[in-house]
DNA sequence: ATTAAAATTGTAATGATTACAAATATGGAG
DNA sequence: CTCCATATTTGTAATCATTACAATTTTAAT
């Protein structure tokens, strides 16, 4: 295990979120796979060492960090919801050979013009196309 | 129908699509309606004026006109995806509120730092928040 | 008019997500 | 520690968008 357990249940107190046992799990596993994992890959990588663990409760946790904001839903990928723990600003590049999604640096997001009244709570800069690996090199 | 539908049938028609009934009536109603509508919702609409009109055809003519470059998806909505026949560059905005979806001008999009070998296809910059409507303005 | 290819259609299957109710765990009051 | 209320987890069933596929219809060329 990398990641401290007790920097996950910082976070999580932090936030607000009670840390349980999956919560922790969940939590830990989306800051050391940076991947930008779907449900079922989170439940996969997580089920053999919590053998009790239920997808809904992938769901359910999924759906508190995010209302809670330490984790970023992805919906760049057009099959399934994706998520993040880094909350920074950064784009996301989506392969449409092999379909991993990269993290790209933005030194800024696009000046946006919205009209008076509108409240932004999110900003997604997405880039799809084909990566390096897939295009033959390395 | 506000949209001339030899202009229709010639957008088509230099993407490379058999200009059929049902894909002239797709893309006008995308062409018509600047609302980023789903598949039901075009469904819906055309539903009518094309009886034996099927959601597979919707489907599968939304599939080709986004291959063919004249269509883009948007998939700023976690629920469904939505489509859009405005190609040129512009940003969107979803309000987590009442679900409208927004277009948004901007100047340029974000420089985006890739590493080499990297092809890019689509870029797509998502806005979320609250409108002004639902934010009690007008 | 014939016929092969393309397009459309309807139904069934798939797969991600949600609803929901039962089971379990937690944490405080006595 | 024990009891109880509440929060969390779990498993199953339902939902809903999308896809697969085979049959039907249309198109366009011969």
């Amino acid at each position: 295990m990398i990641t401290n357990m007790e920097r996950v249940k910082k976070i999580l107190n932090q936030a607000g979120v009670k840390p349980s046992l999956q919560r922790m799990a969940v939590m830990s596993y989306l800051m050391e796979h940076k991947t930008h994992p779907t449900v079922d890959e989170i439940f996969s990588a997580l089920s053999p060492s919590i053998p009790t663990l239920s997808r809904t409760t992938i769901y359910n946790t999924l759906k508190l960090l995010v209302k809670q904001g330490v984790v970023m839903m992805l919906t760049i990928d057009e099959n399934c919801t994706r998520y993040d723990a880094d909350i920074s600003e950064h784009a996301h590049f989506i392969c449409s050979v092999c379909g991993k999604v990269y993290d790209i640096e933005i030194p800024h997001i696009g000046d946006i013009r919205l009209n008076a009244g509108f409240e932004v709570t999110e900003r997604h800069l997405y880039v799809k196309g084909v990566c390096s690996k897939c295009k033959g090199f390395n």
